[in-house]
DNA sequence: CCTAAACCTTTTACTAGTAAAATACCTGCT
DNA sequence: AGCAGGTATTTTACTAGTAAAAGGTTTAGG
């Protein structure tokens, strides 16, 4: 991912923090993040705007570019990018051979990068297409051994390095955040992911 | 971000819908969301594993992908990515001109992306640039008339969007997410953002 | 004064994504 | 059978980001 930039300045597509609002480094005062900044800043520009959903979105987007940049590590001293992870991660998760397409699907990118990233995937041997004997337009991607290992391995200190990104939130926290999220989620995906089949 | 491309199929950057577990788009189950399914999935492969930060930050990551989708279509029908659209904003926000080396800390982003954009703008007549007297390494960027009037299009459109996007949410439930979401970026910026000057 | 170090911005070379076209194949209809 | 249309994957042309180096300028020290 370009998303797996590092940015730090974080990266770009990553992920930019603002919302609508864009996004704001330095100088935040008195309510505590910068995103509470940038809605103060807005605020003092255009006094009847209705900021509030750049406080849900805006955090959202600041939160998952400065997760991204933490969650970067453990996965390049494993030599991988995180879509590049997130393709091994299905396989594995799903215990079988999947097409190029359904990874696509599952992962939410286009089949063009799922091509690209198998290419590579494949070269590092971590990866094997077959092609269907049935169906020749098909092939099937199953890990191979080697990369069953590196999943295994990187799973764990990625989780790792995820909670101690949480640990500033108590359990109880956490668990009303999750659920929160997945309440959005839900609706969102309602809304925005199509009545999926 | 990155974070922030649109994806949907959508972009990189932006964010990959799943934490350390990658992400699922097809047969969610009882509880919901597709990241309750992933997380079901590696519960099966490793039963072990404590999947607990998936369930936060899998979300969001899920949530940014998908609502960055959706935010793009305003912005793109006035020929703005987001990122361009966050240094305007920044800029109009802030109320004064900007140095690049500055707009690329607002915005998270790096010097050389901030030029490429820069770039652009000024070539849609949106954004000038001059050079500062004192010190000639500088120069100083600020809003066109048309960059202004633009962005103040623009930006009620996006809130406008950003609210429908959220309207499943009822407004307890939104206060209460925004203020989760705050608590967890206040950690986050202290911790991965670094005691910021 | 003059040089070394630090700084701001831009340029260069490269990477990884996208959209759309191309390729190859299957299915169903007549 | 043969062809129209649809599907699965890859290829092509292009875009926008990154890291690192370059260019030009200021600041600090001797």
């Amino acid at each position: 991912m370009t998303a797996v930039n590092g940015r730090a300045s974080t990266t770009a597509s990553g992920a930019d923090a603002g919302s609508a609002g864009g996004s704001a480094a330095a100088g935040y005062g008195p309510a505590g993040d910068t995103v509470a900044a940038v809605v103060r800043q807005w605020q003092a520009v255009h006094p009847r705007i209705d900021t509030a959903p750049m406080e849900i979105i805006g955090r959202i987007n600041r939160c998952a570019a400065l997760l991204q940049q933490a969650e970067d590590a453990p996965l390049r001293h494993a030599g991988l990018t995180r879509p590049e992870f997130d393709v091994l991660g299905t396989l594995r998760r799903t215990g079988h051979a999947l097409t190029p397409g359904e990874i696509a699907r599952e992962t939410f990118s286009s089949g063009a990068a799922v091509t690209k990233r198998l290419k590579q995937l494949g070269e590092r041997g971590l990866i094997e297409r077959h092609g269907d004997t049935r169906d020749r337009r098909v092939t099937h991607v199953h890990l191979t051994d080697a990369g069953r290992d590196l999943v295994d391995r990187v799973l764990p200190e990625q989780l790792s390095y995820e909670r101690t990104a949480l640990s500033g939130l108590d359990d109880d926290a956490q668990r009303g955040l999750a659920a929160a999220l997945g309440e959005l989620l839900v609706q969102l995906e309602g809304r925005l992911g199509g009545p999926r089949g």
